[in-house]
RNA sequence: GGCGGAGUAGCCAAGUGGUAAGGCAGGAGUCUGCAAAACUCCUAUACGUCGGUUCGAUUCCGACCUCCGCCUCCA
């Protein structure tokens, strides 16, 4: 299993750091709660679940750590300009973006720790860097990191720390820092803060953002772990300074494999509000479409690309997974209660076999559902050609639902048909028996009313639910 | 200005030094009372531009164009 890692800017073989090779130690960052997460946000979320499920899948033991940064300035400039309690705001964007992360079946975290409620662990942290000498109290109260006094300072991003200018976001910035690369481990509280500060050695004040990273992955994983994970926008300053404040604190390396997935773009630009092109999930659900379809959509492309979302890629997705799903129904229908044996195994090989073998080469899985829709015709056509017996069938279906851990995308369920659908059918095929077919298609028309479509096959009449 | 990523048919998107998966959309056909689903075919001599290396490049190298990201708290 390969993946690229941030680090070395190459394709890795992934070697976990556990001496048995089973555990597997992986963190991710969460959102940050101060309003609704976005569908670009939860590209990541989705890359990182399909990361996660994939190595278990492939026998790994994963322990899954994803902070929820519940202080922070957006957050302290929200709740300035709505007056909401602090805790109440984060508490009800925290539950909506488990919400949200439920309708897209993203698998919650093993640990969710927050902020607010390691601010002892992040005030070690601090600490032993203070008494390492690589962080600083500056006149304004706050304490820095000096990037001076770490040589790899620039290992992730390949940057020169020497090299670093100021840009405009920095002259916005009125911290008295030594140098314009060196960021805050703790933030003396100001008046705007109002009571959002909590007592330090440093004084009054609240954790710096990328501190807190730093804390709860290592508390939860341990000071040198496998796996972190974000968008690529993360690579720099925010890893680049985990690296710097975990690694100078413990003298250990910090994480083996960086992976950062690319931004998702709308119609082809940058989402913005200005363009009207910024999407929450709650947009998309309001506009009919569904978790599933948009997990897909999120799914399909290879993570390191940018993806362009657009409405019509939505709905390609829901023809997509129809396509899915009407395999999945006649394939049930098929197998009845029958239960695959090993030796019917041998036709589901090269589906399991290319599939495995995409995602092995750094989560290609855009090349493994080209496998699977490779697979899904030629199990059509066993199917047109009354080729497929029952345990043939059940063999197929399991492999599928073994291959959907990892997809995430669900397996439709056989719905039977209430007792008025089915009479309505009924008199349907009693009309189409007696020629009488404008009286048929009118039956056919008032079951679809009802959400029911019906299929004429040569085993007769087929109910669907819509 | 510095660093990095991307440009494949109508749309989305894999991949490769020897003329390129898959999905969606549109069209035609088979099947059907008509549909639906499925299958077959077409749209499809599609690889940003210009050079170079090579027997051969979409794939390697160079330049250029366009788009995107980061350069102090944005997934």
């Amino acid at each position: 299993m390969k993946f690229f890692n941030t680090l070395t800017r190459n394709l890795d073989e992934f070697r976990p750091l556990d001496p048995a090779g089973k555990r597997v130690g992986l963190y991710t960052c969460g959102p940050t709660v101060y309003n609704f997460a976005h569908i670009g946000n939860f590209r990541a979320f989705v890359f990182e679940d399909l990361l996660r499920r994939y190595l278990a899948y492939r026998g790994y033991d994963v322990l899954h750590v994803m902070n929820i940064t519940d202080v922070e300035d957006k957050i302290i400039r929200t709740v300035r300009q709505t007056g909401e309690p602090m805790r109440q705001l984060t508490a009800r964007f925290t539950a909506a973006f488990e919400d949200d992360c439920r309708a897209l079946n993203i698998l919650p975290p093993h640990q969710q720790p927050r902020a607010t409620e390691h601010i002892a662990e992040i005030i070690a942290l601090i600490r032993a860097l203070m008494e390492k000498g690589v962080a600083y109290q500056a006149p304004d109260k706050s304490v820095y990191f000096s990037i001076a006094k770490f040589s790899r300072y620039g290992q992730l991003k390949k940057i020169d720390a020497g090299q670093l200018r100021s840009g405009e976001r920095v002259k916005l910035d009125e911290y008295e820092k030594e140098s314009a690369g060196d960021f805050a481990l703790w933030k003396a509280r100001d008046e705007a803060d109002g009571d959002i500060a909590w007592e330090s050695p440093w004084g009054r004040g609240r954790p710096g953002w990328h501190i807190e990273c730093s804390a709860m992955s290592m508390k939860y994983l341990g000071e040198s772990f496998d796996m972190h994970c974000g968008g690529e926008d993360l690579v720099f300053p925010h890893h680049e300074d985990e690296i710097a404040q975990s690694e100078a604190a413990t003298g250990k390396p910090f994480v083996r494999y960086w992976l950062h997935c690319a931004h998702l773009m709308v119609n082809g630009q940058k989402m913005s509000k200005k363009l009207g092109n910024f999407h929450t999930l709650r947009d998309l659900f309001a506009k009919g479409f569904t978790g599933r379809e948009l997990r897909y959509t999120l799914l399909g492309e290879h993570y390191r690309r940018p993806l362009n979302f657009t409405l019509e890629g939505v709905e390609a997705a829901r023809a997509s997974l129809a396509r899915i799903d009407e395999l999945l129904v006649k394939l049930q229908e098929i197998a009845g209660d029958t239960s695959p044996n090993a030796g019917d195994a041998a036709g589901v090989e090269g589906l399991v076999g290319g599939f495995e073998a995409a995602l092995d080469d750094d989560l290609n899985v855009s090349a493994a559902l080209g496998v699977a829709f490779d697979f899904i015709r030629d199990t059509n056509k066993a199917l047109a050609a009354g080729a497929l017996k029952p345990d043939g069938a059940a063999a197929v279906l399991q492999a599928w639902q073994r291959l959907d851990t990892v997809l995430g995308l669900g397996v439709p369920q056989r719905a039977d048909a209430p007792a008025d659908i089915v009479a309505l059918a009924g008199q349907r095929q009693a009309a189409r028996k007696a020629k009488d077919f404008k009286r048929a298609d009118q039956l056919r028309d008032e079951l679809k009313v009802k959400g029911w479509v019906v299929e004429d096959t040569p085993k007769g009449p087929k109910l669907k639910q819509i």
